[in-house]
DNA sequence: ACATATTTTTAGATAAGACTAAAAAATATA
DNA sequence: TATATTTTTTAGTCTTATCTAAAAATATGT
């Protein structure tokens, strides 16, 4: 019955790998013990043990004081992470159903599967999707992500338009604020004005038009057209 | 990002709950620590720690030295894991191309995942399958099996014949053994001779005869005809 | 620059789940 | 039935991952 696995990393030292690895996207400095224990809920203490522990895996570099950086090593477990994460959602959301919306807390279990052949037959039944639901890049085996060309809805001049292409964040009160308006990726949006006092945006969509607040805009990503 | 999610049962005392499920089944006393132990691969001191837990949480019945069984609630637990786990392997042989010999380690990991409307919509995916990979029948909502007329085919007598429905042992040993021998699930199997002596029996599956010892037709069951 | 505020680390505690070794209870055997 | 064996439980220890509270280091404001 019980073949004992032995997993090389926890659940835990993976989820905050992935935190890490998260946070310290476009940012030139380590990554704050505060900035994680922020991420994942937990307290600095709590961090800086672990980050210990994973420093002494060399999965980060760590010095006491300077925030940390993924190895290289880290980098290739956490992109791996990630990868389980959004092939995942891709499931859940193409073969089971689920609106995009509904996918995180599910996929954040189903990333620790240990299995690597079950993540390469998902990718092969999905047939290699290079996005997830929520429009953000699934790294490849080898970690590396297929860039897309984004920009904020809020960078569009008046008369400008483009195709929402991911959202930045992916809450379910925002996933389904956007479901009731109709907002969903591939939807071309054409902003008619724009509002210089409060930011707001005054936009076209499928035949529809609707004002959307600076906060909304902020969070939405298209790619120019 | 990690929206903490408290689980009911930790998949230790899941572990726990199925296999005290397993082993209670066609006996009419409390399972034994000693069982429980080795079918968990660990020590009976551990054991006795857990069943007072599980015994407090009102999971099972247990009384110092006499052994457990399972209440209606923790039947209605044990039967839910053992429902995905088999659901599980059943997406893992249907959809993603596993063989039914490396199935069951990954189901043992996916069936602890905590999500009602996953393991609904995969049932739903997978069309309502009564029977896993290895013909064992799978729990609906409610824990109900369906109870398949089955017998070991050691029982048949000499020219019976039956369907080959399910294995007894699905270690992947003796599943890679059956896929050698071109027996799988759904096979006619008839007896052409049996030997007194060893127990061991010349068949002929499809068009072709072979001899099988006692062991083996220990651990096969077939449905006869 | 220096006092204050913030961040980070240390020290010590806790809970879950496992282990070993020894004690206690139950079962088997002579 | 008395003794031996096996099973089960208890007691105490360990590891992982948390936590709180206090100390130390770094950063900030005037």
């Amino acid at each position: 019955m019980s073949s004992k696995y032995v997993p090389m990393f926890t659940s835990s030292e993976e989820n905050y790998l992935k935190a890490i690895y998260h946070l310290e996207i476009g940012v030139d400095k380590g990554v704050s013990t505060n900035a994680i224990a922020e991420k994942l809920v937990t307290k600095a203490s709590s961090v800086t043990d672990m980050v210990k522990k994973l420093s002494e895996k060399e999965l980060i570099i760590y010095k006491k004081y300077q925030g940390v950086t993924l190895t290289n090593f880290g980098k290739k477990i956490a992109s791996s992470i990630v990868r389980k994460h959004r092939l995942w959602e891709v499931f859940l959301v193409e073969k089971l159903n689920f609106s995009w919306d509904e996918v995180h807390d599910v996929a954040e279990q189903l990333e620790h599967i240990k299995s690597p052949k079950l993540i390469n037959q998902l990718d092969i039944f999905l047939g290699f999707p290079s996005q997830d639901p929520h429009g953000d890049p699934i790294p490849d085996k080898d970690g590396n992500l297929k860039v897309v060309e984004k920009s904020l809805l809020s960078t569009l001049l008046k008369n400008e338009s483009g195709i929402c292409v991911g959202v930045n964040d992916s809450s379910s009160e925002f996933l389904q604020f956007l479901d009731k308006k109709g907002i969903t990726l591939g939807k071309q949006i054409k902003v008619l004005e724009k509002e210089n006092f409060d930011g707001s945006l005054f936009i076209s969509i499928d035949q529809k038009k609707l004002s959307i607040s600076n906060k909304i805009a902020n969070n939405l990503y298209i790619q120019k057209q």
